[in-house]
DNA sequence: CAGGTGAATATGTGCAGACATAATAAACTT
DNA sequence: AAGTTTATTATGTCTGCACATATTCACCTG
């Protein structure tokens, strides 16, 4: 290892924080001191530094110097793909199936999380989303036509809402929330599975700067797991 | 805006992507070309581009350019703080109470996950973690010995297995998967709901190197939201 | 025309030096 | 003693330059 990387140098410190040459809580020697002692320049050792702050391993200040976290917040990273990739991904083929697509005055709850005027009406979508011809996701779906202008020209039998969405309305971003929940009746009846059975669900907003583009509903069929490796 | 930043850049990039200047699947002109126009150094350029592709907004690849996603996969990062804090952060008070601490043969699926060999005996821990006194979450936990050494002489009643973990023993990297699974009779009982109520579920498993250190099902309360933002 | 070869090119990374910024510690004032 | 100012210091970032590396594309050759 005759010229050290940034990778070379985060594998180092890493390891000296694995085996507690510096514990947690301790103060790491300065960029400067690293820099002279690793034998590169000061910037490769702070993005060495930088990146080990970002996956919360230590922590850094500036005047204070930086220490290695006491409680480090492992932060896992989820890749939310187009439906029809993580399926194809998995080698099975991916099909859809419109269920529903109506003009509709949106129920509260979804007026709220969109941040909309009462009375507004706004495109109601529901798909079945299949894997290998079985059901894998059940995706109920509101759209805001003033933000995701063009939506009524789409054919969304060939093309998903959600692919459709992210290849034509870009947005700015969104709130996710992943829970648990007994399947509604529609859900049950879309997945056909009984009715109560606990499914993973993920309710997604996403927004256009203030403007909301769309509010969902993944109902995924019972078995699934969402994974990640930190 | 008379010295630019690496983050102007970024925004600056980002919003000629939101107003499909460059549209997906467009490619975007050199680094330095838009170190030219933007009248900054390239390596300016280069960090902004390389956090938007980080972010799943762009690709790039040497020789070929840097393009628009067609299909951003857009990245959740979660945070995976230690139970206490995630309450405390709520403004509730944190509390745990060790149900189980023995010393035992794991099922099937656990040492399976852990990669261990059959007849293995690792320490067995149930905790109730509580928030304003009530159950919160259940958490059923094997840990490995070999890699958790000192794990016997802690005080599991005053601080829990998970943070005396992170407190003590540096891990590498982990396994997480979440999911829906209906309550188990133990679950439902620490948990004080019916049995097969939905609840949300995170097994994950952790590693020190190529050696298991600890595999745990945290079970969640009902009306447990994991969320985040993109 | 198939297939290999090498030049061209865009990104990836390293370096040294400089200044900016935030936070602490020290000095000073009231 | 308490509060305020000032100096110090470690990190944060920018610049300009150099070279590394992965691809692509054009060209050559059999």
């Amino acid at each position: 290892m005759r010229q050290k990387s940034y990778q070379d140098i985060r594998a180092l410190v890493l390891a000296r924080i694995h085996a507690q040459i510096w514990p947690p809580g301790a103060r790491i020697p300065g960029e400067a001191d690293l820099a002279a002692e690793f034998g590169c320049a000061r910037a490769t050792v702070n993005r060495a530094l930088r990146e080990l702050a970002e996956a919360g391993l230590i922590e850094r200040r500036r005047k204070a110097g930086t220490r290695v976290a006491v409680n480090p917040v492992r932060k896992a990273t989820l890749e939310l793909p187009v439906v029809r990739l993580e399926v194809e991904g998995r080698g099975e083929t991916y099909d859809h199936k419109l269920l529903l697509r109506e003009t509709e005055t949106p129920p509260d709850h979804v007026r709220a999380r969109m941040n909309l005027p009462a009375g507004v009406r706004l495109l109601h979508l529901k798909t079945l989303h299949m894997a290998d011809a079985c059901p894998y996701m059940f995706e109920d779906r509101w759209l805001n036509r003033r933000t995701a202008t063009g939506i009524d020209a789409a054919d969304l039998n060939r093309i998903s809402a959600n692919e459709w969405l992210v290849q034509n309305v870009p947005f700015s971003g969104g709130d996710i929330a992943f829970f648990a929940a007994a399947a509604s009746g529609d859900e049950a009846g879309a997945l056909n599975i009984a009715p109560e059975t606990a499914i993973f669900v993920v309710e997604r907003t996403t927004w256009r700067g203030l403007d909301p583009v769309t509010a969902t509903r993944l109902a995924y069929a019972p078995g699934y797991r969402m994974t990640t490796r930190i």
